[in-house]
DNA sequence: CGCCAGGGTCTCG
DNA sequence: CGAGACCATGGC
């Protein structure tokens, strides 16, 4: 067996990608979060990662070290676009998160920048999560723990509209109506099915929980930017729902999931670098 | 300061 | 099935 520390990653890349929004870099550029309760901090060395605390295991197994990176890259669709955004993000990783965790916040997600988003998680796990000792950010609280909250308690964490389907959701799981772990052996379409059931989970955001928590690297959650680029793949002809998720799925092949995730991350990465800096004074 | 953000849901045709 | 209205909030 291959030491599973000799995978390539872009540590960056895969951490500030949307997918997770709790981790923080420290001043020596090593990265700091939770894997569940775990506290974990890593950095990059030679394009590959390093622990500089926390269990290895389940290091590896949440930066998904096992999927075979040059198999997915080769997969790739051979038009300027997606092949720009593999030269762009090369080593970039979909990892594998807790599958509450993940689907709560992106029960939060719906229009949201990813900023924001990241806000109102911290915002969340302050005010419900627990302190851990070796990490100075809380636990994500469990649905039990959010299933007693109150609504407005949510809205404080500045939810919005989303924070009744957060707690319905939350109120849902904790009386058992759904197993989230359990569900995992279910066929994707069956387990999108699953996921949709809940309150603020419709096929996008079920998409993100499968393609993030679930390991289904062939899910394309189609946001406003994938929808954008799919657009522009398709010559500007556009369609419904249901057309775009075809295509994506034909045009992306076996990994779209992962394709999907080059695209967005390069998308905006180019945007954030077309911002102008502030003006000298 | 107006626009937009990793949308979901309900209604109405 | 498909299009539109509505939903809160903050970054930029």
């Amino acid at each position: 067996m291959t030491n599973p520390f000799s995978a390539q990653i872009d540590l960056k890349a895969t951490l500030q990608s949307g997918q997770v929004f709790h981790w923080h870099q420290n001043a020596d550029n090593s990265w700091s979060g939770l894997i569940a309760e775990m506290p974990a901090r890593v950095f990059e060395k030679d394009r590959r990662l390093v622990v500089a605390q926390g269990d290895p295991g389940v290091i590896a197994r949440h930066f998904a070290l096992d999927h075979p990176l040059d198999q997915i890259t080769a997969a790739f669709p051979r038009d300027p676009m997606s092949q720009a955004a593999l030269t762009a993000c090369e080593g970039m990783r979909i990892l594998r998160q807790p599958h509450w965790e993940c689907t709560a916040t992106f029960i939060t997600s719906s229009m949201k920048q990813v900023a924001h988003i990241r806000s109102m998680s911290l915002a969340i796990r302050e005010r419900f999560g627990r302190r851990v000792e070796g990490s100075n950010v809380s636990t994500y609280p469990s649905f039990d723990a959010l299933a007693g909250a109150s609504e407005s308690a949510l809205r404080a964490c500045g939810l919005g509209y989303r924070a009744g389907n957060l707690l319905q959701t939350a109120q849902i799981l904790a009386e058992g109506g759904l197993n989230l772990d359990a569900i995992v052996k279910q066929k994707t379409p069956m387990l999108r099915k699953s996921l949709t059931g809940l309150p603020g989970v419709g096929v996008k955001v079920a998409n993100c929980i499968l393609l993030f928590a679930y390991e289904r690297l062939d899910a394309v959650p189609i946001d406003t930017w994938i929808h954008r680029i799919l657009l522009t793949m398709r010559g500007g002809r556009d369609g419904t729902a249901a057309q775009l998720a075809r295509y994506a799925r034909r045009r992306l092949g076996p990994y779209a999931g992962y394709v999907q995730q080059y695209l967005f991350h390069h998308a905006r990465s180019l945007k954030q670098s077309k911002t102008p800096v502030a003006k000298k004074s």
